[in-house]
DNA sequence: CATATGTCCTGAGAGC
DNA sequence: TGCTCTCAGGACATAT
């Protein structure tokens, strides 16, 4: 699960590795089947040992590891990566590591089921595959305009639009689910029913809680997976409205219990009193 | 181009 | 108790 609030934590949690020079880099032998590694770890340590990190950041809900030469190593958590910087939850799902110089403590990447990715990409090859064309502007970047121009002719239900990483980077289904809430509007009202006024409510109530989201440190689910970088729970869980909460009573208008539908195959938590249809 | 669907994976929980 | 089954949803490949 982890979406924009909880990447951002994980970049946030190893922000102390810029200007380090990488003096390690591994796959970690694990029982599990392998996580996917591209290119294969030997080519990967051959070109980033030596190098200095020269930023740390984050594109959609992918770390990205900037070198001096502009190769970019890059973790993508998808639903149970982590990056971190101490013990992992369990040692036997630590599928990556890397050591640093200056004393820096070393990175893990961790993943449970194993669904992420660890890649090495060069300048060309990171600009190509994260151009516009393949990934939406970031989602604390949106402005009503923007939507309406991006979603405007869509015919599908926003709830399922807001999912599509092309159109807006870093919105997954938790978030979307709390966001339409907050903006009062049905999860499956067509793209194209919803006026210009309304795009600017989601623009604004997506950086407000994605916002506020990372400033908890994000979401950790009952399940428990999710982490910061010392392996501490988030908070936003804490403040969900909606988020699998079926059955229970909407915490605006206290009155009406939420509801759970399905939407392309995923959850989608809402309230038929607050979201209405119009 | 836009949109829909199947796939990967593990562990939790349900039902028997 | 222990087995089998279903489900959770990130991104992407493939189909329409």
């Amino acid at each position: 699960m982890p979406e924009l609030p909880e990447v951002e934590t994980m970049r946030r949690g190893i922000l102390a590795i810029e200007g380090a020079t990488i003096t390690a880099a591994e796959k970690v032998r694990c029982r599990c089947k392998p996580i996917s590694i591209k290119p294969n770890p030997a080519t990967i340590r051959r070109r980033v040992v030596g190098k200095q990190v020269q930023q740390v950041g984050r594109i959609g809900k992918r770390v990205v590891i900037q070198l001096e030469n502009d190769d970019r190593l890059l973790f993508e958590p998808r639903m149970t990566g982590l990056v971190l910087v101490t013990d992992p939850p369990s040692p036997e799902h630590v599928r990556f590591r890397l050591e640093f110089s200056r004393g820096e403590k070393e990175v893990l990447y961790w993943d449970r089921r194993g669904l992420g990715m660890v890649y090495l990409l060069n300048d060309q090859q990171y600009q190509q595959r994260f151009g516009l064309r393949n990934l939406g502007p970031d989602a604390l970047e949106v402005t009503g305009p923007m939507l309406k121009e991006i979603f405007g002719k869509s015919s599908r239900p926003i709830k399922v639009a807001l999912l599509d990483q092309k159109k807006v980077a870093g919105i997954g289904n938790l978030y979307a689910s709390e966001i339409l809430h907050v903006a009062a509007i049905h999860p499956a009202k067509r793209c194209d029913k919803i006026t210009k006024n309304q795009w600017h409510l989601i623009a604004q109530t997506t950086i407000d809680i994605l916002q506020t989201a990372i400033a908890h440190e994000g979401s950790t689910l009952s399940d428990g997976t999710y982490r910061n970088a010392l392996n501490d729970p988030g908070g936003y869980q804490n403040m969900h409205r909606v988020y699998d909460k079926q059955g229970e009573i909407c915490p605006i208008c206290m009155d009406t219990p939420i509801t759970r539908i399905v939407q392309a195959q995923r959850s989608t938590f809402f309230c038929k009193t607050c979201q209405k249809r119009s």
